[in-house]
DNA sequence: CCTGAAGTTGACGCATGCGTCATTTTTGCG
DNA sequence: CGCAAAAATGACGCATGCGTCAACTTCAGG
């Protein structure tokens, strides 16, 4: 029993600093939420945890690098649910559905990052220039190449086209969250309308 | 020949006032688009301005009253020209691609100004939670569902329906805007193909 | 040209943040 | 148990920002 899980409880110590990193990211994280990156301190988040100043630096070297780890992780959850989410699709309305019924699910999931995402969409976008909010306008971009090669659907202009979902699908859940309650069952709808209808009319 | 222009030459401790504010304004503008607004301070923009840092404050009580002036501003001018462009639409689809085109000239024609909403979306939205980047997403609200009383619409959801037009609108402007050289045209005929499109299916 | 009000200036006291590093605490191991 | 390596601590020196305010400059009006 005692070499069980391969990376499991692996010593008091690595314990402890697996803790603490996640106390971070998590202070971070409500930080970021609540007051912004710009305007946050390193010091902000520190005090949160309890941690001491000097304890910070163990961890990361700045507060950019806190973020980049922050939202890393989220844009990478998010393709992959989405990407998993069309795999099925059998067809292209089946395809926009289900990629913006897995994107709102992942965000309804978690209101806190959801809250950091919109609050920072900005700042994320200067940093990092592409992961923007949407976690993947490239790959949407590359689905829909693919498509029209496969004669699925009329050639258009594939990245202004992947824009208007993404930001579509942003601002529509940015809404649709906000109500209460949310029905991401009807936002999904409303999405998928509006682009299987422009597609095809796109086409004619 | 005194009197001439009502408004104008009225002494030059008016003529300093306004040129200290405006150059205020200015530096403030370049400042929050460069850094962001939650980490530019006062003195950042003043600095920028061979004012003191007395001075500000005969200005402005704090650095939130200054972008709101900036934004409200901003706001103005993009609603009173959409505003105006729709006037003489003849159809839905004019409706839809004159809204996107006075928009869209509108960002390119300052760039600074189009960087300075681009880079702080988010704080804009939490502090002012509306004007948003969309400045205006309400009116358009309303614009719909006039349409709708008209006839000349379906019945749908009109709040989700003008977010994603307006989160359509700011991603594909920020994609275009970012291409050397832009087509304003192509992406209005886009954004009007996929929106009329897609409200025409909405009604079957 | 004089004068008083309007406006500008920048140093001041205070608060906060930065990254470092000598010291102390904790842990793994023989 | 005892000790060396690893990690946490928090005070330190420095930098920067805040809003204020007494002194100074500029302008309008007589």
């Amino acid at each position: 029993m005692s070499d069980a899980g391969a990376t499991v409880a692996a010593g008091k110590r690595e314990a402890t600093k697996a803790a603490n990193r996640a106390a971070i990211v998590a202070a971070a994280r409500e930080v970021f939420a609540e007051i912004g990156y710009g305007a946050a301190s390193i010091r902000d988040v520190i005090r949160r945890t309890g941690l001491a100043t000097g304890t910070f630096y163990n961890y990361f070297p700045d507060k950019e690098s806190l973020l980049r780890e922050i939202l890393d992780d989220a844009a990478d959850q998010a393709r992959v649910r989405v990407r998993a989410a069309r795999q099925g699709a059998t067809s292209l309305e089946d395809f926009v559905a289900r990629g913006y019924r897995a994107y709102y699910e992942f965000l309804a999931e978690d209101p806190e990052r959801f809250e950091l995402l919109r609050r920072n969409a900005g700042t994320i976008r200067v940093l990092f220039d592409e992961p923007a909010l949407g976690a993947g306008t490239d790959e949407l971009r590359r689905d829909l190449q693919d498509a029209i090669g496969a004669g699925v659907l009329p050639d258009h202009d594939t990245e202004l086209m992947a824009a208007a979902m993404v930001g579509a699908g942003v601002e529509v859940g940015i809404h649709m969250l906000g109500r209460e309650p949310y029905d991401v069952d009807a936002a999904v709808q409303l999405l998928t309308g509006i682009f299987v209808g422009g597609l095809q009319r796109l086409g004619s």
